[in-house]
DNA sequence: CTATAATTTCAGTAATTACAGAAATTACAG
DNA sequence: CTGTAATTTCTGTAATTACTGAAATTATAG
């Protein structure tokens, strides 16, 4: 199914298995499962660490690697938003900042700069808010999730004094 | 660059181009700027207009189809955040939901089915958020953009009420 | 240290995706 | 209607990505 994730189908499913597996799996095991080579289980392996989505345990007495994912959903969410930040937005972001500092010298009023200029400070508050979220304890997370409202109430405060009282 | 985003490389490029281009642009013009077969920008720009990114305009006596971006960036990154939660959140979310009422029946209690609950939860909740994001109106909108703080605001709110006099 | 189990890397192949140029379709001017 | 400009669709090819099985590397038990 999630091929439309950025990663492909095979690690997609690789992934869903340690999900919803209530043990650690080692490789063997994901290759039966899946039917897949040896081969593309590690590198599949290799690309969920990569993204910080499993984590590998050892037990004892087995020299195998074997891996599982977070209990918590939130944690794998905000592992999901902070890598894809890091993977998206930071270095367009970086590139669009070095670009405007070649430019700086030159002409400072053309359109198209102007619009890069912006293009970046949207960037640059996004990446701020996605850093709050990231940073934020496990428990504030929770609460956060089980609220209804977002946005909403923030708003409340971006409004005039007059909306204020209403929260 | 923008080969992250999802859309490959020359469709990054012509968005780019028309984004920074003052006036709308033709499909002849993207051809030449871009050194692009006129297919492959006719196919792009179908995808462009998939992702409502772009948007089509007529000039009076010229029977040629322009294309220009919305000037205002938060339009940009509403539709966006718009057409990657319709793609990537909501598909899965509705898969999941799909095959929890399936499993209904049979055995309710296993961890493979509460772990697929949870994960069904945690996608609804960040899809109210998105909604009400997408939801609000521009003003607002741009008044959030300035704004530094996001979470951080909200958080005050899902604390004990002893912390929510510091706003 | 040696033997062996486990994992990773490598090299070749299969499958997918991106692209160009030609053909077909659409839309408009006269 | 007819002719022509503009766009889209189609077909083949190039480039990229995904995957396998074999070879190489790493790590551990004895």
């Amino acid at each position: 199914m999630g091929s439309r994730w950025g990663i492909n189908r095979t690690v997609g499913q690789m992934y869903a298995l340690l999900y919803l597996s209530e043990e650690p799996l080692n490789a063997e095991q994901i290759c039966t499962r899946l039917d897949l080579s040896r081969s593309n289980v590690s590198m599949g392996l290799k690309e969920l660490q990569s993204w910080r989505l499993v984590k590998l345990k050892h037990l004892p007495g087995d020299r195998r690697d074997y891996f599982s994912t977070p209990e918590d959903v939130t944690e794998i969410a905000i592992t999901l938003l902070e890598e894809r930040k890091k993977r998206e937005l930071d270095p367009t972001m970086s590139m669009l900042r070095d670009t405007l500092i070649q430019l700086d010298n030159d002409d400072d009023q053309g359109y198209a700069v102007r619009k890069m200029r912006e293009m970046c400070d949207m960037m640059e508050q996004t990446s701020r808010w996605a850093d709050e979220l990231i940073n934020m304890d496990r428990k504030s997370l929770q609460k956060l999730m089980v609220m209804g409202s977002l946005a909403g109430k923030v708003l409340s405060f971006a409004l005039p004094k007059s909306n204020q009282e209403a929260v």
